[in-house]
DNA sequence: ACATGGGCGTACCGTACGGTACGGTTCGAT
DNA sequence: ATCGAACCGTACCGTACGGTACGCCCATGT
């Protein structure tokens, strides 16, 4: 754990990037099983050089996991004029954002070593994808709650509440299943419902917290 | 990992449950970082002991998840006669049920270590604790939907999709969040509001699948 | 042409931990 | 009283892996 965590992103060289690529094949190929011998040879180079510029294990987990979650899209909603119909739209981009995020192989690799890492002490890796993940989505989504609520198109007592119930809404059961590894729940099989599903998301949230009856 | 997966409640002695408990003891404390002599150790027994009982390390792992993920306690609603207030209590009562499992410490450490090893090929403990948490629940809360919905009190298409908003409408981003170790968001905190949190689960599932308006 | 430094490959060390072996002790059965 | 099974404590082995050291190559600057 010798880095510190930065908030801005890191400026890796290319070269770097190729080694911090290797080592999240491997961790998602191998679980958690990652050694720095396996890193090194994957990415050909010494573990000499992993040592130099990670520092130590940890350090190269970090900055794998950071430089990874960092890269997590976010939808860009235009706020100017919010009417029903934009709002809906919003949400819906978020919630098939959140999906296809929470669905991908990248994100259950990283969310299980975050979890595996917090099982001991270090707190570095859950923090940096609790930043990138859940935290990102909801710094974006409660100023489009409120505006909306401004504009007398939703109504709640807080946004963090509504923020939260929209999460639950959208993520339901899934995350979880995925990352005890269901076998009942394949990515592709959620896939194929997202779209049925962002849109159920978006409407039981107008329901329950918009002001007109839903459309 | 070569205790085949009973269904049936496991028949320890109480031996080998002070092993047993022992064992989740440093799960929860150390996290994943379980080893043969430290639950010899702390069991007062030898390792020689906990080969032979458990076969060998995967088998004391699930043996210790499996006989405490059984212990969920799961509510007894009554079923004969549903009525809204019946039913807004039933709901009340699984919404208190799940939220004060998920945020136990031991529940977190069960799932923590699921997942991690779920990281890996071992896929037991992942199932394990899924059959024990959401399909448990599952199992239980879609019966009472139905006879519900047999007695117009809640309308939907089918019960799958009722019982997952139910799930997300109630556990919403609190269990990630403990998982990957917020911490701005300890046990205590949620304990504290899980009364006006279940509530609020309860009057948004009847807002969204509830027949009449909700009372 | 030659020095220098970054980086590759490999060999090496120390330790932690899974798994085994064995002597000693307790306890119940005969 | 004796035998044997179960089990404790401890010592031991093999291996995997984190971390270090070193020799060599190669590119770049002078």
């Amino acid at each position: 754990m010798a880095l510190a965590i930065k908030v801005n992103e890191e400026t890796f060289t290319p070269r770097q990037q190729a080694v911090l690529t290797a080592a999240l094949d491997l961790l998602v190929e191998n679980g958690d099983g990652l050694t720095m011998t396996a890193v090194a040879r994957r990415a050909s180079c010494s573990k000499e050089t992993l040592y130099k510029w990670f520092g130590d294990r940890d350090g190269l987990l970090t900055a794998t996991v950071q430089w990874q979650a960092a890269k997590v899209r976010m939808p860009f909603v235009d706020r100017s004029h919010l009417n029903i119909k934009a709002l809906r739209a919003s949400l819906e981009q978020f919630a098939r954002d959140l999906l296809t995020t929470i669905i991908g192989e990248v994100s259950i690799t990283l969310n299980r070593t975050a979890i595996t890492h917090a099982a001991q002490e270090k707190d570095d890796l859950g923090n940096i994808v609790l930043e990138n993940g859940p935290m990102a989505i909801r710094r974006r989504l409660k100023p489009i709650l409120e505006a909306a609520r401004d504009a007398r198109l939703l109504r709640f007592p807080n946004s963090e509440e509504a923020y939260r119930t929209f999460y639950g809404l959208v993520v339901r059961d899934v995350q979880i299943r995925l990352l005890l590894g269901d076998k009942g729940l394949t990515q592709s099989n959620v896939e194929a419902n997202i779209e049925a599903d962002v849109k159920a998301a978006a409407d039981q949230f107008l329901t329950l917290y918009g002001v007109k009856a839903n459309s």
